[in-house]
DNA sequence: ATATAAGTTAAAGAATACTTTAAGTCAATA
DNA sequence: TATTGACTTAAAGTATTCTTTAACTTATAT
């Protein structure tokens, strides 16, 4: 079973245009053509599409993906090079993970200012607050 | 006590023309100038420089934390206005943090996947493998 | 057989976020 | 005062990831 390129892009949620993009990019020389020159997706390039997704959606720039794809096209001699590539992009994202988690803190507090400011009608009123009207948590984002 | 644009760059660890670049845009409206026309970064700034690249590492566009940065010009009357726009970045970064959790799961497996090859000595290998031999917690990601 | 929808390519365009360049000014030190 | 390093701006350039356009072809349905 076989889908069109315009198929393929409704199942994966994507652009047509973007899998022509990533065909053009060498991201996809698994893809076979029909006699006409039709892009035939099997179930398989799928699959390897939602690990493209994967590896876009978590920062990795095409190029890192193409040399992926590449090392599985040289198969078992790059089997080293692709769990390297792999195992560095899991620390990449760990990190990615507690960044956003930092992050989320901040937006915490702004959040709890505002609340905070909106009960009072104003901003002012925030900084004339003590230090033990601000939970805990929060306390790290105050200014001296 | 005051930056120029090249301490304050250095404190932040930016390039000194991503700052020109953030005024430029509209977003650093409270930096005053010098009577020669120089930045003058005060370490509020620097908080606000802060806050600026929370929202720019968590996607937030310049033209939506410039928005942000105009609610705080315009002062109390867009409390509301700025309180919503947090709490919808907010819920924008749980989001993330769930994706970025489900994409790692599917890295981790395609580390154990090369791991597995890898002392096999080949990827054939594993497509041999019975599910049994699968971990529980990668068993979603095998096609059938 | 023919019309039509969807496929193909190359090339140009778009959006975002900066960086670099060029020409000139400011401010601190010798 | 003169030099020097860092500042200023506007404008052009860069990188990335697609999207759009134009001209043409393929495949399907009548």
């Amino acid at each position: 079973m076989f889908y069109t390129v315009g198929e393929a892009a409704k199942m994966l949620k994507v652009a047509p245009s973007a899998l022509r993009y990533y065909d053009k990019e060498g991201l996809l020389p698994f893809v076979e053509r029909s006699g006409g020159g039709i892009r035939m997706f099997k179930e398989n390039d799928l699959e390897w599409l939602k690990l493209i997704g994967c590896l876009k959606a978590t920062g990795m720039p095409i190029k890192g993906i193409k040399q992926f794809i590449e090392c599985t096209i040289k198969g078992d001699e790059t089997i080293d090079e692709r769990l390297g590539i792999l195992k560095a992009q899991r620390e990449n994202v760990v990190k990615q993970i507690e960044q956003l988690k930092a992050h989320l803190e901040m937006i915490d507090y702004k959040v709890w200012y505002y609340q905070t400011a909106q009960r009072a009608g104003s901003t002012a009123a925030i900084e004339q607050l003590s230090a033990d009207d601000v939970p805990e948590k929060y306390k790290k984002f105050l200014k001296k």
